[in-house]
RNA sequence: GGAGAGAUGGCCGAGUGGCUUAAGGCGCACGCUUGGAAAGCGUGUGUGCGUUGACGCGUACCGAGGGUUCGAAUCCCUCUCUCUCCGCCA
C-alpha cells in the first residue's frame, strides 16, 4: 500500500522526542543520526498535503463535468486543465513514494528502544542479577560432557559430523530418549500452565523474518533456500519465535483476547559463521538444536508482568533440573535489536568454568507488532499495537552437557534429575551400557 | 506437473466508465418499544495517511503492481494467492 508507512519505532515519537530516542537508541549503537529521517518525515507530510488537495480538486471537478455536459455547457478548459493536475498528481505519488521508500528503510534498519532499567554497552556491562544452586564440587577429575556423552552412548559426535558436516551430531538410543523426555518434560508444564501447543512450519517466508526483525539486517544469519533463478523463497527457522510472531501477524485481536500464550517446539538452525567453534565443544553451539520456545501477545501495560512470568518460567524448567545457573540482564547492546529488554538464564558448564546461556527472555514491546502490524482495540474502540514476548522453555543443546556434566560420579555414571528418572524410569546413566535403549 | 474457476467491507453477496460518498442481507453496537425478552422500528457500524485543541474535514484502499481516461471496483497488461478436478509423491 503507498502511504502505509509501517513504522518499527514511532515515528510520531521520534518527530516529538528525537533527543530521547537518540539518547535510547545510543545505548547500543555508537553513531545514531535521525536528521536525514527528520527531514524526509517532513518533507512527505508536505507533499501529501498538496497533492490532496489536488486530489479532492480532482474529484470535484470529475463530478461535476457530467453535470455540465447535460447542461450542454463548455467543458473543454476543464479537461485540459484536469489532464494537467493528473499529470501533477502522478509525478508528486511518484516522489511521495520515493520518500516512503526512503523512510521505510531506514526506519526498518533502527533497533528498538532498550528499556529504562536496561544498562548501555555491550556484553561487558550484563549484569547478574541472581544465582541459584551452588557450583558442584567434585573429589575427582571430572569429565567434561564431549567424553561423557561419548561414553554413555548418548551422542555421536562423528556419525553426526558424516551426516551433516561440521557443526552436527545425532542423539542416538537412550540419548535420544533422554532429549526427548527433557522436551515432554518442557511441553508438559507449558501445557499445565495454560499455553497453547502451536507446531509451526519450519520454513518461514521472508515476511517472517522481517516481522521478528530478523531481516534486513541479519539475513545472513539463517540458512536461505533459493529457487531456480537463485531468488530467495523461503528460510529456515532459527528459533521458533521467528514463526509464533507471526501468528497474528495483519490481525486486529480484541482487548479480551489478552494476553495470548503460546508455545512451540521446534529444532533451531544457525549458521553460526565465524563463530568460536574451537573453545565449543561438543554440543554447545551447533548449526541445529531443539527448543521449546514461549511466546505471549500482550497490552502495552501488562508486559513488564508478562516478562517476569516467562523468566520465572524457564527459572522453574532449570531448577526442576537441579541445575546450578544464573540470570542476568543484558545491556542493550547484547540483546537482539528487536528487544527492548532482555534476561537470560545461564547455566554452569563445569568443564568450561562458564555459564552458558540456556534461555533468553525478553519483552519486545510494540517493536515486532509494529513490523507485523499486530493490534488489539481497547474496550473504547481505539486500537493500539499488542506488546510481543518470548523466552526459551527451554534450549536442550546446554542443558544435556549441564546434566551429565554437573551430574557426574567418580566412577563415570551420571545421576538423573527426577523429573527425568521418572519419565525414563532409570535414575543413573551407566557408561559403556550398549546404546540400544529401546 | 496438467486443466478449470475465483479474489469486493467482520461475514454473505450485488455491481461491465460518472445517479456507488460500494446496493441489499447477516452479524454487531446503541436507542425506541416491553413487566422482562423476542419480534418490530430507528440510528450507527472498516483501515491507513494528512490536517485539526476538539467535533470534524480531506485523501487512499474492492488480491498486488502498472496502464488507458477529465473520471476506474468496472476497460487493458503483469504478477500473487485461493478453491475444484486430474496426475505424481510422503
Amino acid at each position: 500500500m503507498l502511504w502505509a508507512g509501517v513504522p518499527m519505532l514511532d515515528l510520531n515519537l521520534i518527530r516529538t522526542n528525537r533527543p530521547a530516542v537518540e539518547a535510547a537508541l545510543r545505548k547500543r549503537m555508537e553513531h545514531v543520526d535521525l536528521s536525514r529521517l527528520v527531514a524526509n518525515d517532513a518533507k512527505r507530510r508536505e507533499f501529501v498535503t498538496s497533492v490532496e488537495a489536488l486530489k479532492a480538486r480532482r474529484n470535484q471537478v470529475s463530478a461535476d463535468i457530467p453535470v455540465l455536459k447535460k447542461a450542454g455547457e463548455d467543458v473543454d478548459g476543464l479537461l485540459a486543465e484536469m489532464k494537467e493536475v493528473s499529470a501533477t498528481i502522478k509525478s508528486m505519488d511518484a516522489e511521495i513514494r520515493v520518500l516512503d521508500d526512503a523512510i521505510h528503510d531506514e526506519l526498518a534498519r533502527l533497533p528498538n528502544l532498550p528499556s529504562d532499567d536496561v544498562p548501555a554497552g555491550g556484553k561487558e556491562a550484563n549484569e547478574v542479577l541472581r544465582t541459584w544452586g551452588d557450583k558442584p564440587s567434585f573429589a575427582f577429575e571430572p569429565l567434561d560432557h564431549v567424553s561423557l556423552v561419548t561414553s554413555l552412548g548418548l551422542v555421536d559426535y562423528e556419525r553426526g559430523v558424516k551426516m551433516g558436516g561440521n557443526g552436527f551430531w545425532l542423539y542416538r538410543g537412550i540419548g535420544s530418549r533422554l532429549e526427548w523426555a527433557l522436551l515432554s518434560y518442557f511441553i508438559d508444564t507449558h501445557l499445565a500452565d495454560g499455553y497453547e501447543f502451536i507446531l509451526p512450519p519450519h520454513l518461514l517466508t521472508y515476511q517472517c523474518g522481517f516481522t521478528a526483525g530478523q531481516f534486513p539486517k541479519f539475513e545472513d544469519d539463517v540458512f536461505q533456500l533459493r529457487g531456480d533463478d537463485d531468488s530467495f523463497t523461503h528460510f529456515i527457522l532459527p528459533t521458533a519465535e521467528t514463526a509464533l510472531i507471526n501468528f497474528h501477524r495483519d490481525e486486529i485481536l480484541s482487548e479480551d483476547e489478552l494476553p495470548s500464550k503460546y508455545f512451540a517446539y521446534t529444532p533451531c538452525y544457525r549458521k553460526e559463521a565465524g563463530s568460536y567453534r574451537a573453545q565449543e565443544r561438543g554440543m554447545i553451539r551447533g548449526h541445529q538444536f531443539n527448543k521449546v520456545e514461549m511466546f505471549q501477545f500482550t497490552t502495552p501495560e501488562t508486559s513488564e508482568t508478562a516478562l517476569d512470568e516467562l523468566i520465572a518460567k524457564a527459572e522453574a524448567l532449570v531448577q526442576g533440573l537441579g541445575l546450578h545457573y544464573r540470570v542476568s540482564r543484558l545491556a542493550a547492546g547484547d540483546a537482539s535489536a528487536a528487544m527492548a529488554k532482555t534476561y537470560d538464564i545461564e547455566v554452569w558448564i563445569p568443564s568450561m568454568g562458564e555459564y552458558k546461556e540456556v534461555s533468553s527472555a525478553s519483552n519486545a514491546a510494540d517493536y515486532q507488532a509494529r513490523r507485523g502490524n499486530i493490534r488489539f482495540r481497547r474496550g473504547d474502540r481505539r486500537i493500539e499495537y499488542v506488546h510481543s514476548l518470548n523466552a526459551s522453555g527451554l534450549a536442550t543443546s546446554r542443558i544435556l552437557p549441564a546434566i551429565v556434566e554437573q551430574g557426574q560420579q567418580s566412577d563415570g555414571s551420571v545421576v538423573l534429575p527426577r523429573v527425568l528418572a521418572d519419565r525414563l524410569g532409570v535414575a543413573r546413566l551407566e557408561p559403556g551400557e550398549p546404546a540400544g535403549g529401546s
